[in-house]
DNA sequence: TGCAAAATAGTACGATCGTTCTATTTTCAA
DNA sequence: TTGAAAATAGAACGATCGTACTATTTTGCA
Protein backbone atom coordinates (compact mmCIF):
# COMPACT_ATOMS: atom_id res chain seq x y z
CA UNK A 1 0.00 0.00 0.00
CA UNK A 2 1.47 3.04 1.14
CA UNK A 3 0.63 6.42 -0.26
CA UNK A 4 0.04 9.10 2.34
CA UNK A 5 3.29 11.08 2.04
CA UNK A 6 5.34 10.59 5.72
CA UNK A 7 6.84 13.92 6.03
CA UNK A 8 9.37 12.32 8.78
CA UNK A 9 10.37 9.69 5.84
CA UNK A 10 14.11 9.36 4.90
CA UNK A 11 15.21 12.68 6.06
CA UNK A 12 18.69 11.08 7.19
CA UNK A 13 17.72 8.56 9.96
CA UNK A 14 21.30 8.18 10.54
CA UNK A 15 21.35 10.74 12.93
CA UNK A 16 19.07 9.84 15.85
CA UNK A 17 15.65 11.47 16.29
CA UNK A 18 16.23 15.38 18.42
CA UNK A 19 14.62 15.96 20.92
CA UNK A 20 11.93 17.88 19.65
CA UNK A 21 10.91 14.90 17.12
CA UNK A 22 11.02 12.26 19.68
CA UNK A 23 8.34 14.32 21.67
CA UNK A 24 6.16 14.63 18.66
CA UNK A 25 5.89 11.01 18.11
CA UNK A 26 4.97 10.28 21.72
CA UNK A 27 2.71 12.92 21.54
CA UNK A 28 0.98 11.09 18.09
CA UNK A 29 1.01 7.99 20.06
CA UNK A 30 -0.77 9.48 22.94
CA UNK A 31 -3.16 11.09 21.00
CA UNK A 32 -3.41 7.80 18.94
CA UNK A 33 -4.33 5.56 22.34
CA UNK A 34 -6.89 8.78 22.81
CA UNK A 35 -8.54 8.76 19.33
CA UNK A 36 -9.43 5.47 18.83
CA UNK A 37 -11.32 5.60 22.41
CA UNK A 38 -13.24 8.86 22.38
CA UNK A 39 -12.70 9.60 18.18
CA UNK A 40 -10.89 11.67 15.99
CA UNK A 41 -13.13 14.83 16.78
CA UNK A 42 -13.17 13.96 20.40
CA UNK A 43 -9.72 14.51 20.38
CA UNK A 44 -8.72 17.75 22.55
CA UNK A 45 -5.50 19.09 22.91
CA UNK A 46 -5.63 19.73 26.26
CA UNK A 47 -6.85 16.20 27.14
CA UNK A 48 -3.37 15.25 25.30
CA UNK A 49 -1.43 17.53 27.26
CA UNK A 50 -2.81 15.86 30.54
CA UNK A 51 -1.17 12.32 29.32
CA UNK A 52 1.59 14.00 28.47
CA UNK A 53 2.07 15.61 31.31
CA UNK A 54 2.86 18.62 29.25
CA UNK A 55 1.14 22.07 28.87
CA UNK A 56 -1.32 22.62 26.07
CA UNK A 57 1.01 24.93 24.48
CA UNK A 58 3.91 22.53 24.64
CA UNK A 59 1.29 20.41 22.57
CA UNK A 60 0.29 23.02 20.70
CA UNK A 61 3.30 24.28 19.55
CA UNK A 62 4.34 20.93 17.63
CA UNK A 63 1.03 21.18 15.62
CA UNK A 64 -0.04 24.82 14.97
CA UNK A 65 -3.40 23.59 15.04
CA UNK A 66 -5.82 20.75 16.35
CA UNK A 67 -6.27 19.74 13.02
CA UNK A 68 -2.60 18.77 12.16
CA UNK A 69 -2.62 16.42 15.38
CA UNK A 70 -5.75 15.04 13.97
CA UNK A 71 -4.06 14.27 10.40
CA UNK A 72 -1.14 13.29 12.19
CA UNK A 73 -2.97 10.71 14.24
CA UNK A 74 -4.94 9.10 10.62
CA UNK A 75 -1.43 8.98 9.00
CA UNK A 76 0.10 6.94 12.25
CA UNK A 77 -2.97 4.66 12.22
CA UNK A 78 -1.99 4.03 8.37
CA UNK A 79 1.17 3.25 8.89
CA UNK A 80 0.77 0.99 11.73
CA UNK A 81 -2.45 -0.63 9.79
CA UNK A 82 0.14 -1.69 6.87
CA UNK A 83 2.69 -3.01 9.50
CA UNK A 84 0.07 -5.47 10.85
CA UNK A 85 -1.92 -6.32 8.09
CA UNK A 86 -0.47 -5.13 4.75
CA UNK A 87 3.40 -6.54 5.29
CA UNK A 88 3.25 -9.56 7.06
CA UNK A 89 0.88 -10.49 3.74
CA UNK A 90 2.80 -9.65 1.29
CA UNK A 91 5.37 -12.64 2.60
CA UNK A 92 2.99 -15.63 1.37
CA UNK A 93 2.63 -16.61 -2.19
CA UNK A 94 0.98 -14.45 -4.49
CA UNK A 95 -2.91 -15.70 -5.04
CA UNK A 96 -5.05 -16.94 -2.75
CA UNK A 97 -2.78 -17.72 0.13
CA UNK A 98 -1.89 -13.61 0.25
CA UNK A 99 -5.24 -12.94 0.23
CA UNK A 100 -6.38 -15.28 3.07
CA UNK A 101 -3.50 -13.81 4.76
CA UNK A 102 -4.34 -10.04 3.83
CA UNK A 103 -8.34 -11.32 5.34
CA UNK A 104 -6.87 -13.35 8.51
CA UNK A 105 -4.59 -10.34 9.56
CA UNK A 106 -7.58 -7.86 8.84
CA UNK A 107 -9.68 -10.13 10.70
CA UNK A 108 -6.87 -10.20 14.17
CA UNK A 109 -6.58 -6.65 13.73
CA UNK A 110 -10.24 -5.91 13.97
CA UNK A 111 -10.53 -8.19 17.10
CA UNK A 112 -7.37 -6.77 18.68
CA UNK A 113 -9.50 -3.28 18.22
CA UNK A 114 -13.03 -4.80 19.88
CA UNK A 115 -11.37 -3.23 22.92
CA UNK A 116 -9.26 0.00 21.42
CA UNK A 117 -11.86 1.00 18.72
CA UNK A 118 -10.61 1.26 15.11
CA UNK A 119 -9.85 4.79 13.44
CA UNK A 120 -11.16 3.86 10.07
CA UNK A 121 -14.61 2.78 11.36
CA UNK A 122 -15.55 5.35 13.97
CA UNK A 123 -13.71 7.90 11.60
CA UNK A 124 -15.77 7.53 8.37
CA UNK A 125 -19.10 8.14 11.01
CA UNK A 126 -17.05 11.53 12.44
CA UNK A 127 -16.73 12.31 8.97
CA UNK A 128 -18.77 11.34 6.47
CA UNK A 129 -20.53 14.98 6.24
CA UNK A 130 -17.75 17.14 7.67
CA UNK A 131 -15.15 17.49 4.69
CA UNK A 132 -12.06 18.84 5.16
CA UNK A 133 -8.50 17.92 5.34
CA UNK A 134 -9.12 15.22 8.04
CA UNK A 135 -11.68 13.94 6.28
CA UNK A 136 -9.34 13.96 2.68
CA UNK A 137 -6.19 12.40 4.80
CA UNK A 138 -8.78 9.34 6.24
CA UNK A 139 -10.70 8.53 2.97
CA UNK A 140 -7.43 8.23 1.16
CA UNK A 141 -5.86 6.36 3.86
CA UNK A 142 -9.06 4.00 3.67
CA UNK A 143 -8.91 4.26 -0.18
CA UNK A 144 -6.06 3.04 -0.50
CA UNK A 145 -6.53 -0.02 1.82
CA UNK A 146 -9.45 -1.00 0.17
CA UNK A 147 -7.58 -0.80 -3.71
CA UNK A 148 -4.68 -3.08 -2.16
CA UNK A 149 -7.09 -5.20 -0.82
CA UNK A 150 -8.61 -5.35 -4.63
CA UNK A 151 -5.55 -5.53 -6.35
CA UNK A 152 -5.08 -8.99 -4.74
CA UNK A 153 -8.27 -10.47 -5.38
CA UNK A 154 -7.70 -9.40 -9.21
CA UNK A 155 -4.43 -11.53 -8.90
CA UNK A 156 -5.99 -14.29 -7.23
CA UNK A 157 -8.36 -14.89 -9.92
CA UNK A 158 -5.29 -14.14 -12.36
CA UNK A 159 -3.58 -17.10 -11.02
CA UNK A 160 -6.60 -18.80 -11.56
CA UNK A 161 -7.31 -19.36 -7.77
CA UNK A 162 -10.69 -17.94 -7.97
CA UNK A 163 -13.44 -18.47 -10.52
CA UNK A 164 -12.83 -16.82 -13.40
CA UNK A 165 -16.16 -14.68 -13.66
CA UNK A 166 -15.13 -13.36 -10.13
CA UNK A 167 -16.19 -9.40 -9.36
CA UNK A 168 -12.90 -8.37 -7.83
CA UNK A 169 -14.74 -5.25 -6.50
CA UNK A 170 -17.93 -7.27 -5.46
CA UNK A 171 -15.90 -9.64 -3.86
CA UNK A 172 -14.01 -6.59 -1.96
CA UNK A 173 -16.97 -5.45 -1.11
CA UNK A 174 -18.33 -8.28 0.40
CA UNK A 175 -15.50 -8.76 2.70
CA UNK A 176 -15.49 -4.66 3.71
CA UNK A 177 -18.96 -5.42 4.93
CA UNK A 178 -17.82 -8.99 7.44
CA UNK A 179 -15.05 -7.14 8.94
CA UNK A 180 -18.04 -3.87 9.74
CA UNK A 181 -20.32 -6.56 10.96
CA UNK A 182 -17.64 -8.19 13.36
CA UNK A 183 -16.26 -4.71 14.55
CA UNK A 184 -20.18 -3.00 15.21
CA UNK A 185 -21.53 -6.38 16.71
CA UNK A 186 -18.53 -7.39 19.02
CA UNK A 187 -17.82 -3.82 19.83
CA UNK A 188 -21.08 -2.14 20.42
CA UNK A 189 -23.22 -4.87 20.39
CA UNK A 190 -21.01 -7.24 22.42
CA UNK A 191 -22.33 -10.36 20.52
CA UNK A 192 -19.98 -12.72 20.97
CA UNK A 193 -18.67 -15.23 18.44
CA UNK A 194 -18.48 -12.68 15.84
CA UNK A 195 -15.29 -13.32 15.00
CA UNK A 196 -16.31 -16.67 14.26
CA UNK A 197 -19.12 -15.27 12.10
CA UNK A 198 -16.83 -13.37 10.00
CA UNK A 199 -14.62 -16.69 9.56
CA UNK A 200 -17.36 -18.38 8.43
CA UNK A 201 -18.59 -15.36 5.98
CA UNK A 202 -15.18 -15.42 4.86
CA UNK A 203 -15.61 -19.51 4.14
CA UNK A 204 -18.40 -18.55 2.36
CA UNK A 205 -17.66 -16.10 -0.34
CA UNK A 206 -14.39 -18.37 -0.88
CA UNK A 207 -16.90 -21.13 -2.13
CA UNK A 208 -19.19 -19.03 -3.76
CA UNK A 209 -16.18 -17.39 -5.86
CA UNK A 210 -14.90 -20.72 -6.84
CA UNK A 211 -11.53 -20.56 -4.46
CA UNK A 212 -9.50 -23.41 -5.58
CA UNK A 213 -6.95 -25.00 -2.49
CA UNK A 214 -3.88 -23.04 -3.86
CA UNK B 1 -40.78 -5.24 16.58
CA UNK B 2 -41.57 -2.73 18.93
CA UNK B 3 -39.95 -2.86 22.75
CA UNK B 4 -38.97 0.52 23.59
CA UNK B 5 -41.66 2.27 25.62
CA UNK B 6 -43.17 5.64 24.30
CA UNK B 7 -43.99 7.41 26.98
CA UNK B 8 -46.41 9.13 24.69
CA UNK B 9 -48.64 6.42 24.09
CA UNK B 10 -51.79 5.51 24.78
CA UNK B 11 -52.61 8.22 27.01
CA UNK B 12 -55.93 9.09 25.10
CA UNK B 13 -55.41 10.60 21.34
CA UNK B 14 -59.11 11.39 21.24
CA UNK B 15 -57.91 14.45 23.11
CA UNK B 16 -55.68 16.54 20.77
CA UNK B 17 -52.14 17.46 21.67
CA UNK B 18 -51.70 20.26 24.36
CA UNK B 19 -49.35 23.15 23.05
CA UNK B 20 -46.42 21.75 25.29
CA UNK B 21 -46.57 18.44 23.40
CA UNK B 22 -46.53 20.02 20.27
CA UNK B 23 -43.74 21.72 20.68
CA UNK B 24 -41.93 18.74 22.08
CA UNK B 25 -42.60 16.45 19.25
CA UNK B 26 -41.00 19.44 16.81
CA UNK B 27 -38.13 20.11 18.65
CA UNK B 28 -37.39 16.08 18.43
CA UNK B 29 -38.20 16.12 14.76
CA UNK B 30 -35.65 18.97 14.46
CA UNK B 31 -33.29 17.38 16.65
CA UNK B 32 -33.68 13.97 14.80
CA UNK B 33 -32.89 15.89 11.50
CA UNK B 34 -29.67 17.59 12.96
CA UNK B 35 -28.37 14.52 15.14
CA UNK B 36 -28.50 12.23 12.23
CA UNK B 37 -25.95 15.17 10.25
CA UNK B 38 -23.56 15.47 13.53
CA UNK B 39 -24.32 12.67 15.90
CA UNK B 40 -26.44 12.28 18.70
CA UNK B 41 -23.11 13.26 20.38
CA UNK B 42 -22.43 16.58 18.96
CA UNK B 43 -26.33 17.85 19.36
CA UNK B 44 -26.36 20.58 21.57
CA UNK B 45 -29.09 22.36 22.87
CA UNK B 46 -28.04 25.75 21.60
CA UNK B 47 -27.74 24.54 17.97
CA UNK B 48 -31.66 22.88 17.98
CA UNK B 49 -32.72 26.15 19.91
CA UNK B 50 -31.77 27.94 16.80
CA UNK B 51 -33.71 25.60 14.39
CA UNK B 52 -36.68 26.39 16.34
CA UNK B 53 -36.01 29.57 16.42
CA UNK B 54 -36.59 29.47 20.57
CA UNK B 55 -34.57 29.99 23.63
CA UNK B 56 -32.04 26.97 25.00
CA UNK B 57 -34.22 27.35 28.03
CA UNK B 58 -37.43 26.69 26.35
CA UNK B 59 -36.32 23.52 24.67
CA UNK B 60 -34.36 22.67 27.98
CA UNK B 61 -37.19 22.42 29.81
CA UNK B 62 -38.92 20.18 27.79
CA UNK B 63 -36.45 17.65 28.97
CA UNK B 64 -34.55 18.52 31.86
CA UNK B 65 -31.13 17.35 30.61
CA UNK B 66 -29.45 16.69 27.16
CA UNK B 67 -29.26 12.89 27.55
CA UNK B 68 -33.18 12.69 28.01
CA UNK B 69 -33.37 14.66 24.46
CA UNK B 70 -30.94 12.19 23.01
CA UNK B 71 -33.01 9.58 24.61
CA UNK B 72 -35.94 11.18 23.01
CA UNK B 73 -34.47 11.29 19.50
CA UNK B 74 -33.46 7.71 19.51
CA UNK B 75 -36.51 6.49 20.12
CA UNK B 76 -38.20 8.82 17.48
CA UNK B 77 -35.37 7.14 15.26
CA UNK B 78 -36.51 4.03 16.42
CA UNK B 79 -40.03 4.20 15.66
CA UNK B 80 -39.47 5.75 12.18
CA UNK B 81 -37.54 2.97 11.22
CA UNK B 82 -39.86 0.66 12.14
CA UNK B 83 -42.70 1.95 9.98
CA UNK B 84 -40.67 2.33 7.23
CA UNK B 85 -38.51 -1.07 7.20
CA UNK B 86 -40.46 -3.21 9.65
CA UNK B 87 -44.20 -3.22 9.43
CA UNK B 88 -44.52 -3.09 5.43
CA UNK B 89 -42.28 -6.19 4.86
CA UNK B 90 -45.11 -7.35 7.53
CA UNK B 91 -47.44 -7.24 4.82
CA UNK B 92 -45.64 -9.62 2.79
CA UNK B 93 -46.44 -13.17 3.05
CA UNK B 94 -44.15 -15.36 5.88
CA UNK B 95 -41.05 -16.98 4.76
CA UNK B 96 -38.79 -15.93 2.19
CA UNK B 97 -40.60 -13.32 0.71
CA UNK B 98 -40.94 -11.08 3.78
CA UNK B 99 -37.26 -11.74 4.23
CA UNK B 100 -36.59 -10.10 0.94
CA UNK B 101 -39.30 -7.15 1.31
CA UNK B 102 -37.51 -6.65 5.02
CA UNK B 103 -33.86 -6.13 3.36
CA UNK B 104 -35.07 -4.44 0.27
CA UNK B 105 -36.63 -1.91 3.12
CA UNK B 106 -33.39 -2.23 4.61
CA UNK B 107 -31.35 -1.25 2.08
CA UNK B 108 -33.84 1.38 0.25
CA UNK B 109 -34.09 3.32 3.89
CA UNK B 110 -29.75 3.12 4.32
CA UNK B 111 -29.61 4.34 0.42
CA UNK B 112 -31.71 7.34 1.41
CA UNK B 113 -29.56 7.78 4.09
CA UNK B 114 -26.84 8.12 2.45
CA UNK B 115 -27.21 12.33 2.28
CA UNK B 116 -28.85 12.13 6.18
CA UNK B 117 -26.83 9.44 7.79
CA UNK B 118 -27.97 6.48 9.97
CA UNK B 119 -28.09 6.91 13.22
CA UNK B 120 -28.26 3.01 14.29
CA UNK B 121 -24.94 3.26 12.48
CA UNK B 122 -22.86 6.54 13.81
CA UNK B 123 -24.23 6.12 16.94
CA UNK B 124 -22.56 2.62 17.33
CA UNK B 125 -19.22 4.27 16.60
CA UNK B 126 -19.86 7.14 18.99
CA UNK B 127 -21.12 5.14 22.15
CA UNK B 128 -19.08 1.98 21.51
CA UNK B 129 -17.24 2.88 24.52
CA UNK B 130 -19.37 5.05 26.29
CA UNK B 131 -21.80 3.15 28.56
CA UNK B 132 -24.63 4.98 29.73
CA UNK B 133 -28.45 5.56 29.52
CA UNK B 134 -28.04 7.00 25.47
CA UNK B 135 -25.73 3.86 24.61
CA UNK B 136 -28.53 1.66 26.37
CA UNK B 137 -31.14 3.32 24.47
CA UNK B 138 -29.59 2.63 21.09
CA UNK B 139 -28.27 -0.66 21.61
CA UNK B 140 -31.64 -2.18 22.82
CA UNK B 141 -32.80 -0.56 19.82
CA UNK B 142 -30.76 -1.96 17.01
CA UNK B 143 -31.01 -5.46 19.28
CA UNK B 144 -34.36 -5.40 18.87
CA UNK B 145 -34.41 -5.15 15.22
CA UNK B 146 -31.61 -7.18 14.53
CA UNK B 147 -33.54 -9.87 16.39
CA UNK B 148 -36.89 -9.20 14.21
CA UNK B 149 -34.41 -10.28 11.17
CA UNK B 150 -33.21 -13.12 12.79
CA UNK B 151 -36.84 -14.51 13.65
CA UNK B 152 -37.77 -13.58 10.21
CA UNK B 153 -34.44 -15.85 8.62
CA UNK B 154 -35.70 -18.68 11.06
CA UNK B 155 -39.01 -18.74 9.85
CA UNK B 156 -38.12 -19.09 6.15
CA UNK B 157 -36.22 -21.83 7.24
CA UNK B 158 -39.34 -23.37 8.47
CA UNK B 159 -41.49 -22.73 5.74
CA UNK B 160 -38.41 -24.81 3.56
CA UNK B 161 -38.12 -21.73 2.08
CA UNK B 162 -34.49 -22.06 2.89
CA UNK B 163 -31.80 -25.09 3.19
CA UNK B 164 -32.79 -27.16 6.41
CA UNK B 165 -28.95 -26.58 7.33
CA UNK B 166 -29.25 -22.58 7.38
CA UNK B 167 -27.93 -20.75 10.68
CA UNK B 168 -29.62 -18.29 10.84
CA UNK B 169 -27.54 -15.97 13.15
CA UNK B 170 -25.09 -16.40 10.75
CA UNK B 171 -27.23 -15.34 7.77
CA UNK B 172 -28.63 -12.35 9.87
CA UNK B 173 -25.19 -11.50 10.58
CA UNK B 174 -23.71 -11.57 6.84
CA UNK B 175 -26.36 -9.41 5.55
CA UNK B 176 -26.14 -6.87 8.10
CA UNK B 177 -22.60 -6.47 6.33
CA UNK B 178 -24.16 -6.02 3.47
CA UNK B 179 -26.08 -2.84 4.84
CA UNK B 180 -23.23 -1.74 6.44
CA UNK B 181 -20.66 -2.06 3.83
CA UNK B 182 -23.25 -0.26 1.80
CA UNK B 183 -23.54 2.62 4.24
CA UNK B 184 -19.83 2.98 4.50
CA UNK B 185 -18.73 2.63 0.93
CA UNK B 186 -21.85 4.74 -0.22
CA UNK B 187 -21.84 7.59 2.38
CA UNK B 188 -18.45 7.71 3.57
CA UNK B 189 -16.13 6.83 0.73
CA UNK B 190 -18.98 8.40 -2.25
CA UNK B 191 -18.19 5.13 -3.98
CA UNK B 192 -20.69 4.72 -6.48
CA UNK B 193 -22.45 1.67 -7.65
CA UNK B 194 -22.79 0.39 -3.88
CA UNK B 195 -26.34 -0.50 -3.77
CA UNK B 196 -25.99 -2.90 -6.87
CA UNK B 197 -23.01 -4.32 -5.06
CA UNK B 198 -25.60 -4.75 -1.64
CA UNK B 199 -28.51 -6.48 -3.58
CA UNK B 200 -25.79 -8.32 -5.73
CA UNK B 201 -24.22 -9.79 -2.15
CA UNK B 202 -27.97 -10.63 -1.02
CA UNK B 203 -28.27 -12.32 -3.91
CA UNK B 204 -25.10 -14.74 -3.09
CA UNK B 205 -26.37 -14.85 0.30
CA UNK B 206 -29.75 -16.39 -0.89
CA UNK B 207 -28.07 -18.86 -2.96
CA UNK B 208 -25.69 -19.88 -0.39
CA UNK B 209 -28.74 -20.77 1.98
CA UNK B 210 -29.89 -21.84 -0.59
CA UNK B 211 -33.41 -19.99 -1.00
CA UNK B 212 -35.93 -21.86 -3.21
CA UNK B 213 -38.32 -19.48 -4.77
CA UNK B 214 -41.01 -19.15 -2.96
C1' DT C 1 31.86 26.25 27.69
C1' DG C 2 28.94 29.61 25.79
C1' DC C 3 25.12 31.11 23.03
C1' DA C 4 21.69 31.08 19.52
C1' DA C 5 17.90 28.23 18.58
C1' DA C 6 14.53 25.03 19.81
C1' DA C 7 11.29 23.37 23.09
C1' DT C 8 8.19 24.11 26.65
C1' DA C 9 5.41 26.70 30.03
C1' DG C 10 2.20 30.25 31.48
C1' DT C 11 -1.48 33.30 30.79
C1' DA C 12 -5.27 35.22 28.67
C1' DC C 13 -9.17 35.73 25.16
C1' DG C 14 -13.44 34.77 23.05
C1' DA C 15 -16.68 31.08 22.08
C1' DT C 16 -19.64 27.42 23.22
C1' DC C 17 -21.37 24.14 26.26
C1' DG C 18 -25.15 22.26 29.85
C1' DT C 19 -27.54 23.84 33.51
C1' DT C 20 -29.82 26.89 37.11
C1' DC C 21 -32.58 30.59 38.55
C1' DT C 22 -35.85 34.04 37.96
C1' DA C 23 -39.01 36.65 35.12
C1' DT C 24 -42.47 36.92 31.65
C1' DT C 25 -45.79 35.33 28.51
C1' DT C 26 -49.19 32.08 26.91
C1' DT C 27 -52.50 28.50 27.50
C1' DC C 28 -56.75 26.50 28.93
C1' DA C 29 -60.31 25.09 32.11
C1' DA C 30 -63.61 26.73 35.71
C1' DT D 1 -63.46 36.34 31.69
C1' DT D 2 -60.44 35.32 35.26
C1' DG D 3 -56.65 33.03 37.39
C1' DA D 4 -53.72 29.22 38.28
C1' DA D 5 -50.70 26.38 35.69
C1' DA D 6 -47.85 25.56 31.83
C1' DA D 7 -44.64 27.22 28.50
C1' DT D 8 -41.07 30.13 27.19
C1' DA D 9 -37.46 33.67 27.64
C1' DG D 10 -33.39 35.87 29.52
C1' DA D 11 -29.34 36.28 32.07
C1' DA D 12 -25.65 34.27 34.52
C1' DC D 13 -22.61 30.30 36.27
C1' DG D 14 -18.47 27.48 35.75
C1' DA D 15 -16.14 24.49 32.59
C1' DT D 16 -13.74 23.42 28.45
C1' DC D 17 -12.28 24.36 24.03
C1' DG D 18 -8.56 26.14 20.31
C1' DT D 19 -5.43 29.53 19.75
C1' DA D 20 -2.23 33.76 20.30
C1' DC D 21 1.21 35.91 22.75
C1' DT D 22 5.03 36.26 25.84
C1' DA D 23 8.32 34.31 29.06
C1' DT D 24 11.27 30.75 30.52
C1' DT D 25 13.86 26.60 30.20
C1' DT D 26 16.43 23.21 27.69
C1' DT D 27 19.05 21.61 23.95
C1' DG D 28 23.01 20.89 21.00
C1' DC D 29 26.44 22.70 17.93
C1' DA D 30 30.65 26.23 17.45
Amino acid sequence: MTDIPDPEAGNGRARLMQKGQQTKSAIVDAALGLATQIGIEGLSIGAVAEVMHMSKSGVFAHFGSREELQISVVREYHHRFELEVFYPAMQEARGLPRLQALFANWMKRTSAEIDSGCLYISGAAEFDDRPGPVSDALSSSVKTWLSALHRCVLKAREAGHLAESTDAAQMAFELHGLILALHYEARFLKTDKSLDRAQRGFEHILLRYGASPA
